[in-house]
DNA sequence: GCGGAATGTTTTACTGGTAAAATATACAGC
DNA sequence: GCTGTATATTTTACCAGTAAAACATTCCGC
C-alpha cells in the first residue's frame, strides 16, 4: 500500500512529466531521485520498476482469491500446470517451468497429497523420476479456482485499449525472452 | 528456468500466432491451456503472466549482483528508500511503500543496525514512531551497489525500441495505478 | 557387467517473510 | 486530567522458500 499522494520526498520538480494522465508511485521514486542524484539514469525503473511492483501488487490481490479454496500460491501454480498437461509430470520438469528448487516441489506436494489434490508415483522407466498427477479432486478445485484468477487479471489489464495491450504485450515478450535467455545463460 | 524448447505439452496449435520474432514460456503455456480448456480466456496471462514471470527473472538475476555487497532485496530497498529521502523516515511509512509488513522492517532493521548500515531512533515529538536514517557506511554501500542494479535493468529494457519504451512505461503506469488502487481499496 | 560420473528426489539446516498478540504512547471527549 | 480508542513498533509462533548434503538410480566407457 504505498501512498502515493502522500510523496517521499518534497516533489517540485516532476522529471517525469510525460504522464499525461495519473502519476503512479514509479513516478514519484523517480522524481525523488532525481533530486538527490540527479546524474543518476533511472530510466530502467520506469519499466522494471514498474513490473516488480505490479506483480507484487496483483500477486497480493489474487492470493486473497485463493484463500477460499485453501491452497497457496506454489500449490496452485503447480496445479495448474498439471492441469494443462495431458499426461503426469516429472518433478524436476515442474520445478523448472516454475522456476522453484527441487526442494520447493518435494514440499508443495507433502501439501497438496495431504490434502487429496496431487498423488506422486516413482516412475516404472526410471524409478529416479517422480511423477505428478492430479486426482479427480484436484481437477475441480483448480477448475473452480480458475476463474478467479484469470477474471482479476482480466480487469486490469482491460484498462488497456485494444491496440495497447497487443504492443504491450509484444513488448513484453521481448523483454522476458531476453531476461530468460539470461537466467538459462 | 523455464526450458522454452522444451514444450509443456504437443504445442500443435499455435494459438498465440501473433508473435512475428520469438515465443516465449508465456506463449507456451496459453497453447497448452488452448488445447485443454479451448473455451478459457486467457488474454489476462498475455500481459500480467508475463509480467510476473519478468519480475520473477529480473528479481533472480540482480539478487545476484547485490550478493558481493553482503545485503539482500530486503535490505537493498530499504537502503534505497533511505538515499532517496534527504530525513529520516518513520518505520511505518518504509513499511508502507515497500508494501510489506511492519515486522519485516523490525526485521531489516535489526540486520541493518547489526551491519551498521543504518540507525533506529525514537522520534521525540511523537515517543511511538521510530525514526530510520542510513549511516554514512550504508550510504557508500548503496551508491556503490546502485549503478549493477540499474545497470542490468537498463540492459534488459534496452531491447525496446526508444518509442516501444515510451509507449511500453504508459501502459504500465496505467496498470500500476490500476492495480495499486485495487490493493489500497 | 563394473566403476564412476551424472541425474532425480528428498532431507537438513537455515532464512526472510507473515499475522496476530503484546507493549507503549498519543489523542479525543468529557 | 482520566478513560477509552487509535496508532506505532516489537515479539511470538509459524510458514514457504533456499542451498547443500544425502540418497537412489541410470548411463557411459571400457
Amino acid at each position: 500500500m504505498p501512498d502515493t499522494s502522500d510523496s517521499p520526498v518534497t516533489s517540485d520538480s516532476p522529471v517525469t512529466s510525460d504522464s499525461p494522465g495519473t502519476r503512479d508511485s514509479v513516478d514519484d521514486t523517480r522524481d525523488a531521485w532525481a533530486t538527490v542524484r540527479p546524474e543518476l539514469d533511472t530510466t530502467a525503473i520506469a519499466v522494471l520498476g514498474r513490473i516488480h511492483r505490479l506483480s507484487r501488487a496483483v500477486t497480493l490481490l489474487s492470493d486473497a482469491l485463493l484463500e477460499p479454496f485453501g491452497i497457496g500460491r506454489g500449490e496452485f501454480d503447480v496445479l495448474s500446470v498439471l492441469r494443462r498437461s495431458d499426461s503426469p509430470v516429472a518433478a524436476t520438469r515442474l520445478a523448472h517451468l516454475l522456476t522453484v528448487s527441487n526442494a520447493a516441489i518435494t514440499k508443495r506436494m507433502l501439501r497438496l497429497e495431504a490434502s487429496g489434490l496431487a498423488a506422486r508415483q516413482r516412475s516404472s522407466h526410471d524409478k529416479r523420476v517422480v511423477l505428478v498427477d492430479l486426482t479427480p479432486a484436484g481437477r475441480d478445485l483448480i477448475d473452480a479456482a480458475l476463474p478467479a484468477q484469470l477474471g482479476l487479471e482480466a480487469e486490469i489489464a482491460d484498462v488497456l485499449g485494444w491496440g495497447d495491450r497487443d504492443a504491450t504485450e509484444s513488448a513484453l515478450r521481448r523483454l522476458l525472452v531476453e531476461a530468460e535467455r539470461r537466467l538459462n545463460a
